[in-house]
DNA sequence: CTTGGAAAGTCAACAAGGCTGACGTAAATT
DNA sequence: AATTTACGTCAGCCTTGTTGACTTTCCAAG
């Protein structure tokens, strides 16, 4: 992968230009990303908040809303009210910690989980549609591209996630 | 999941925990994308509405406000308020059609281009570092994968840009 | 043991940026 | 002449982000 001369072969894929098309790719294939679940959403009370709040939920069952706060970014206001409602409806079960009381640990209830599942199906359809249509070799590319994109703290968290220590 | 003989050279790139760690690379990568242009933004009065106006406006100088809604996918009334305070501010010219006289065309003033340069520049250090960190064969997975996951009408609209053909 | 601070979570209020609906105007099309 | 199209605007709503102030709980230093 080496070559002549001086640093590359050939580094034409660093253009600004196809920088571009890449910076631009991303932004539509994410409003194709969420576009599925965002149609579930509407028909319910809920938003992409609720669905981002939901899927890492369902990923590190008995988390806690510090650590989810961390994964997700937001401030502890904004994710409170969204798990207040989640909470009141019934799709989130939210306990004391048992060795820190200050901690409450999530877990959905059988509700949260159906709902979950009915949102990641959904997203799931249009990501395998994709994957096969692109093909094993593009789908490793895409992925290393995504992490290297990614902040070095946020790189981390998807780490441990993709790795089962949640 | 997969029947032996069949077609496959091992499908197991589509199981649902890959695909699991796929969406998960979009949700961290995404937030990566916007997070330089974002603070840049920050200390101005402006938010990602205006800096994805800017964009698009800079690839097709003289579009439509119609056309420009059509590649955003808001409504006119979201567009229009972004709008009128970059025009305001002098970011942004906006010109009567020749033609037809309904029609306002859209550029960006030398200030506009200015930031324009600023947010891409910034947008793109990202994007080549994780480019450069994953090669090219990667670089082109990427993008078929993304393609790959667009709307159909979106994919249109980008292979339009893509191809110049504003 | 007490006390002071840090940490986890909650409540209140505000802003950005989506949305719908209704309306106005000018220009183009039928 | 009537209708449609492109654009702008006002009003009001919702989601989801923000900051600031507050309570409860825990822990460590005095």
């Amino acid at each position: 992968m080496r070559e002549p001369g001086a640093g590359g072969e050939s580094l034409l894929f660093l253009t600004d230009e196809q920088l571009r098309k890449g910076i631009e790719a991303m932004f539509f294939a994410y409003r194709g990303f969420t576009a599925d679940p965002d149609r579930i959403l509407d028909g319910l009370d809920y938003g992409r908040a609720h669905h981002r709040a939901i899927h890492f939920i369902h990923r590190s069952p008995g988390t806690t809303v510090n650590n989810l706060l961390s994964i997700l970014g937001v401030t502890k206001q904004s994710l409170n009210r969204v798990l207040r409602t989640l909470i009141e409806d019934g799709l989130v079960e939210s306990r004391v910690g048992k060795r820190d009381k200050r901690e409450r640990h999530l877990f959905l209830t059988a509700k949260g989980a159906e709902l979950e599942r009915q949102l990641s199906d959904a997203q799931r359809v249009r990501m395998r549609a994709a994957y096969r249509a692109a093909g094993p070799a593009a789908v490793q590319g895409f992925r290393q591209v995504l992490e290297a994109m990614m902040d070095p703290d946020l790189r981390r968290q998807y780490q441990a996630l993709k790795e089962g220590r949640a």
